[in-house]
DNA sequence: CGCTGACCCTGACGGC
DNA sequence: TGCCGTCAGGGTCAGC
C-alpha cells in the first residue's frame, strides 16, 4: 500500500496524536507480522513518553527515551489513531494505547509490515544500510550517475534500491521515469549526467507532489486521520495500460521488470 | 559486488 | 455461484 508519500501522510496524521503521550498499554492480537513482534514490546513501550515520530525512508520511529518503536507498513499496513474503546477489526493486529483516549491501531492483512524495538543510540539493522532520503539534499541527479557506472540492470529496479535512495516505490518510479523520458527498461549504467539530472529532480518534485495531495490512494488507503489520498487523478503511467499516453496519444505499454508491472510509452520513453 | 528469482500473506478480480 | 489463476503499493535473502 504505502509508498514515501504514503507514509509521511501517515507520519503527519498520527503525530499530533501521539507527540508527548503516555503509552499506557499495547495490546499485540496478532504477532505474527514479517518478522515476530518481539515479547519484549509490549511492556517495554508501556509507560514511556512518545517524544518525536519520525521517518527512514518508509520505516516509522517513535522515539522514546528508552528506545524507539520501528514500525513498516509493508504492502497493506495502515496506522490510524482511533478512540480507544473501538471495536477492532479483522487484522487489526495492534493497538497501542495512549493516554488522552487516543488508540493507535495497526492494520495489516498482508502482514509484510513490521513493528520491531530500536535501542536507545542505535540504528536498527533494518536502517544501517539504507541510502539516503529523496527529499534531503544528499540526494540528486549526480548520486544517481555515479551509483549507477557499471550497472547492467534496468534503471527502474535501481532507483527502486533501497542503498541507492529510499522511498521511490513502484508507482513513482513508474511516474518519474515517465516524467523524465527514460526507458524503464534501459541500463542504469547507460544513462548520462543530464538525464539523471532531470530524473533526480523528478523524483523529488513526484514525491514532493505526491506528499501534498495526501499520498495516492489505491484500493484502500487512508492516512493517520482516515482521509484517503488524492494523487491517483496525477498518475501519468502506473495503472494506465493500454490507454493513450497524455503526452502523445501513444498506447501505454506494460511490462514487467524485477516481478513489478512497469507502464511506459514507447515514444516518449528511452 | 550485482543481478535474478523465490518467498512472506491475504484479498480482489477476471475468466470459465 | 464457485473455483482457479493472477496480481497487488514492500522488502529480505539465497544462489549464481
Amino acid at each position: 500500500m504505502p509508498e514515501l508519500p504514503e507514509v509521511e501522510t501517515t507520519r503527519r496524521g498520527v503525530e499530533p496524536h501521539c507527540l508527548n503521550r503516555t503509552v499506557e498499554q499495547v495490546n499485540v492480537r496478532d504477532s505474527r507480522l514479517r518478522w515476530p513482534v518481539p515479547d519484549m514490546l509490549p511492556a517495554t513501550l508501556r509507560g514511556q513518553v512518545i517524544t518525536a515520530v519520525d521517518r527512514r525512508g518508509k520505516y516509522l520511529l517513535f522515539r522514546t527515551a528508552s528506545g524507539s518503536l520501528l514500525v513498516h507498513l509493508g504492502m497493506s499496513g495502515s496506522l490510524r489513531v482511533v478512540a480507544r474503546g473501538d471495536a477492532p477489526g479483522r487484522h487489526d493486529h495492534i493497538d497501542v494505547l495512549l493516554d488522552g483516549g487516543a488508540c493507535l491501531r495497526y492494520h495489516d492483512p498482508r502482514r509484510f509490515g513490521c513493528f520491531l524495538w530500536q535501542a536507545p543510540g542505535q540504528v536498527h539493522s533494518l536502517l544501517s544500510h539504507l541510502g539516503p532520503e529523496p527529499l534531503s539534499e544528499n540526494f540528486d541527479g549526480q548520486l544517481l550517475y555515479r551509483l549507477s557506472r557499471g550497472r547492467k540492470g534496468p534503471v527502474k529496479n535501481f532507483i527502486m534500491d533501497g542503498k541507492v535512495v529510499v522511498g521511490v516505490g513502484n508507482i513513482y518510479a513508474n511516474e518519474a521515469l515517465f516524467l523524465s523520458g527514460i526507458h524503464p527498461a534501459r541500463a542504469a549504467g547507460r544513462i548520462s549526467l543530464a538525464r539523471y539530472l532531470r530524473l533526480g529532480e523528478n523524483i523529488k518534485q513526484v514525491l514532493t507532489s505526491a506528499i501534498e495531495q495526501g499520498g495516492t490512494t489505491l484500493r484502500d488507503f487512508v492516512g493517520g486521520d482516515g482521509k484517503p489520498g488524492y494523487f491517483a487523478q496525477q498518475l501519468h503511467v502506473y495503472g494506465r495500460s493500454g490507454q493513450p499516453c497524455g503526452a502523445c496519444g501513444g498506447v501505454l505499454r506494460e511490462l514487467r521488470l524485477g516481478q513489478r508491472s512497469s507502464v511506459y510509452c514507447v515514444t516518449c520513453q528511452r
